[in-house]
DNA sequence: TATCATTTGTTCGTATGTATC
DNA sequence: CGATACATACGAACAAATGAT
């Protein structure tokens, strides 16, 4: 069992040790569900320092391959090739009567109202640095897996000026707040923007997440397509490792003149 | 200078440094461009050890608020609360005479095709798994700020079969791909998957990533509306660090009968 | 061009804390 | 309680890149 498995120092041994760790675990030396072997019994197999052994396993941790846990070891969760267990749907529908249905999502608790100045790239997508805006905060899961998530809705002092029926009820579902700016008079279209990054350490606490694993965050900006006015933000951050977001894309009709929104104003 | 600025032993000593830091960033003390301290002045400034600084500045490169570079120092690189400069348009648009149009993009080198069989995520969602495909390989950028791309392009042989203009030219800009489908009589439907991960050893070399920031994968099925049948699917990978993708959504029209779309299979 | 101080990157060893069984 | 295993932290050494001398 000691025989040391041929590896040489060209990238990082901790690089090597981890790729060849993930491509037992593709190849199934390692099965899903399964301990793989113990840092000790690693530092045993490859000849190497703890450390090489921490930074390898910090790394298949990052890829979402393995789950550590203290006292017990490093439990295999995926084999790289997966689709992730839970879909959020980003679908909007609407019915012939001008109603809005929406993907339903359990919460978790009461959701948590506060007043807040906008900031960052909400403040970017609804053109309104430093205003004020009503802020509506839901913790969501999922009921089959579990998975929780993170919902923002940001209704600017601006629009709830212009509906006031939003200011009422702000924790109101988002199908009813859209059909109160539709009946604001409000023709809406909706833009999406999504991005990652790992979380800051209050998001894992507020999310639960134990790993490293990057945090999915997703815009969705509500306009008024007559204006091209932005109206509403809505925020939704979810881990990566085991979530997706689906969208359906309709093609839009356009005549032959270029018309690509583009932003690309380099930072 | 060696006053230890207060730090407890609660979370742990790397996280609270790490928090310490970006809070330093926000607030502005230390400039997006600047350098912060080195890890020396670190040690000193905190009274911890190299390897806690270590895990400190790891976890801000991963939450992309600075980039270390060997020699130099870590240089902040954004106060955490700014939009990715680089948009990723996903649009698909069509003109009255049925042609497609989609946002343009710059490719890197010249694509290379392959065969392969179908596996993980795209055939999951072609519902093809082990099956032939043709695989067209991008590596495309975004010309203001160099951000590299993947793209692939997947061509089930089935949907070559149907449309046998595809496998004559599958290196065909995507628009023409999709004018093909169109012309073999396919009325085209499109669903995106996004989600998101670290990135893999190999992937971090072609797209040219220094950091450990997370990687944006999507997923573009474009499918048969008529009979709901997936015909092609395009994969996506981009950093998050500097990238978003942005979806124009448009509500379908929808009858009080639910048909949500469901699907949480869990692993 | 060559050298050198600075700074991060990698690796090792050791010790202690804490969760699991 | 004790053995196992991961988590955290300290210290030390050398490698490699950078920039100034």
């Amino acid at each position: 069992m000691s025989a040391r498995e041929h590896i040489q120092r060209r990238p990082t041994m901790a690089a090597q040790v981890a790729e060849k760790v993930a491509a037992d675990i593709k190849r199934g030396r390692y099965q899903v569900g399964e301990i793989v072997p113990s840092e000790a019994q690693m530092e045993q197999m490859y000849g190497v320092g703890k450390a090489t052994i921490r930074t390898a396993m910090a790394e298949l941790k990052h890829m979402g391959l393995i789950e550590t846990r203290q006292g017990k070891g490093s439990i295999v969760i995926s084999t790289g090739g997966a689709v992730p267990p839970v879909t959020i749907s980003r679908a909007i529908q609407r019915n012939g009567k001008g109603s809005w249905f929406l993907p339903e999502m359990t919460e978790a608790e009461a959701p948590a109202i506060t007043r807040t100045s906008l900031d960052g790239p909400p403040a970017v997508h609804l053109d309104q640095q430093d205003q004020d805006a009503i802020s509506v905060d839901r913790m969501v899961y999922d009921p089959n897996t579990g998975t929780r998530m993170a919902h923002r809705t940001l209704i600017p002092l601006a629009t709830a000026a212009v509906a006031p029926s939003l200011a009422e009820a702000p924790e109101a579902p988002t199908s009813e707040i859209y059909d109160q700016l539709t009946q604001a008079g409000f023709t809406l279209s909706f833009t999406e923007f999504v991005t990652a990054r790992a979380p800051f350490p209050d998001e894992r606490m507020a999310l639960g997440l134990d790993d490293a694993a990057p945090l999915l965050i997703a815009y969705r900006v509500t306009a008024d397509a007559e204006h091209d006015r932005p109206l509403l933000c809505e925020e939704v951050r979810a881990p990566a490792a085991t979530c997706q977001l689906a969208f359906s894309l309709a093609p839009t009709r356009t005549p032959a003149k270029r018309s690509t929104r583009r932003r690309s104003e380099s930072a």
